[in-house]
DNA sequence: TCCATATATGATTATATCTAAATATTGTCA
DNA sequence: TGACAATATTTAGATATAATCATATATGGA
């Protein structure tokens, strides 16, 4: 029972764990897009995004609807931005930490 | 730059993308403890149990540190447990709504 | 120094994921 | 109905990841 929790847990993490995926959430960040407006937006093939696209379908993080030949996406639970968020934080905060080491086996090299 | 950013954090998001190594935190969540205390409590082999360390080691989600023959492991920054915590409160949510249709679906059938 | 213990590393195999190309599906309009 | 546009799905080859087994390293004690 606990284990299936952490199995559907990793599940979201890994729906998250790739550069284009979380640059299609970034698009989304301002509410339900175009799939003809994410594409250009990531940059990529159009299979690719789409393939990209039902990953995060299946992950339950994004949902979509058809609007005549077009298909909007949006963000199913807007908190996966806090998500991003904190470890857009934890990164800057571990790379100006690595900075500040840096600064100071400089200083102790003179 | 954009892009660099986008692929450490889908890195971070891959390191947590694994039910072991979400077993591995929720251990560490009352604080550091011992490889040995660890291998019995996520139940593996202890090679694999030390794999998926060293991704998380490498992730910098923890860091480790050694004490006579042991080795013990800490979270580096406790804010990952909210990041863990997030995602449970989406799943426990989103599975209550699924329960919910289940249940109007049921109604409807009688 | 030699041995036992705790942990890490490397090699291998099976499996999953990525990208890109081709193909299929669905909705619109003439 | 037929042709086209937007998107999804399938497929194949390349790459990455997981689990396991065997081996290596480091430490403390006899």
């Amino acid at each position: 029972m606990e284990k299936d929790i952490l199995e559907i847990e990793a599940g979201v993490f890994n729906a998250l764990a790739h550069p284009m995926r979380l640059m299609i959430l970034e698009k989304l960040r301002d509410g339900a897009c175009c799939v003809c407006k994410i594409i250009p937006y990531v940059g990529g093939e159009q299979s690719n995004v789409s393939h990209h696209l039902a990953i995060l379908r299946n992950a339950s993080i994004v949902r979509s609807e058809k609007h005549g030949l077009e298909v909007w996406y949006e963000v199913v639970n807007p908190r996966i931005f806090k998500l991003i968020d904190i470890v857009d934080d934890c990164i800057v905060e571990n790379l100006s930490k690595s900075k500040d080491i840096l600064r100071i086996l400089a200083k102790e090299r003179k």
